[in-house]
DNA sequence: TAAATTCCCATTGACGACCATATTTTCCCA
DNA sequence: TGGGAAAATATGGTCGTCAATGGGAATTTA
């Protein structure tokens, strides 16, 4: 599977729905769902989505009997409750289900941001304070990179 | 679709009638039993459903426990005396029986979650406050999703 | 026979399939 | 090197289909 990799944004429209960029599609095909999933951030107000592969493999260690365990109960409905298959229309869309779009906050706009493995859909405004806010975290914690940098297309500062 | 995912809230009528949800029904289609096997959760109030292969793999599962054990006995005893084999109608519901929905505290509203391999059936608010809280502790715990694919770190936190 | 359960058909509202248009990008050629 | 054609992408709308739901007839059980 390919990567996720810099960010998009896209307009939303009344129906709910929004165009997923063609690059993260190419990176979801041949798979056996045409489409992705997608579950609320735990710690932010944004949505990750996954393809259905990656789902799968979190289902993986989960078995039958060990359902009666708390910690496991616990994890997987956190994350399979709240997850949503959406798949993609003959032009490559999904419609934004309401309580993900609500969490995120998305109204007419969404930012797709490519996070390597799978990637984050945001509302525009809070996509790039948030990135500001980790990249001055970032500074602060004295990280550098040192990977040579993919596109960096980027936003924040040119 | 092997997994269960999302969640769905669908009425009861009066005859004690529920449409399982679609994505729920294509995820068990093509098995020798049309329908679910259901039973009551341990600790929580609300209902446990598998599709029929599950159920027989979990058979073997206890099977390989050790045999006589006090714990093999009393699990194997909870888990197919208060089994329900649920079939579907020609329109894809179920009925749920009074001891299942008794236990959910289930009158007019229930709601189908997926966990995955398996899926819960729970009065809608409990539900609901069911997994605030699944979610607040999942949280606290500092678990994020990781997509465990062989050989790399991909999504989590580093 | 009464009660409960299963089967069958009708309605409706939401969603997916499909088509039409606009916009952007790619790439070819003058 | 710039312009323009062609392809790919993004966006907007319509219509048919199917899922969810409700009611009644038929069939079973008590």
């Amino acid at each position: 599977m390919a990567l996720f990799l810099s960010t998009f944004v896209n307009k939303v429209d009344k129906k709910g729905r929004v165009s997923v960029p063609a690059q993260f599609r190419a990176a979801v095909a041949d798979q056996s769902f045409n489409g992705i999933v997608a579950i609320p951030a735990f710690r932010v107000n944004a949505i990750q989505a996954f393809d259905y592969e990656s789902m799968q493999g979190l289902s993986e260690g989960l078995d039958a009997l060990e359902l009666f365990s708390e910690e496991q109960a616990s994890l997987a409905s956190a994350i399979f409750a709240d997850a949503h298959q959406l798949p993609f229309d003959g032009e490559g869309r999904i419609v934004l289900p309401k309580e993900l779009a609500g969490h995120a906050r998305i109204t007419d706009l969404a930012a797709f941001v490519g996070q390597g493995r799978y990637f984050e859909i945001w509302e525009p405004d809070a996509a790039r304070s948030h990135r500001e806010q980790s990249r001055e975290q970032a500074r602060r914690q004295g990280m550098t990179v040192r990977l040579h940098r993919p596109g960096d297309e980027g936003g924040g500062r040119r």
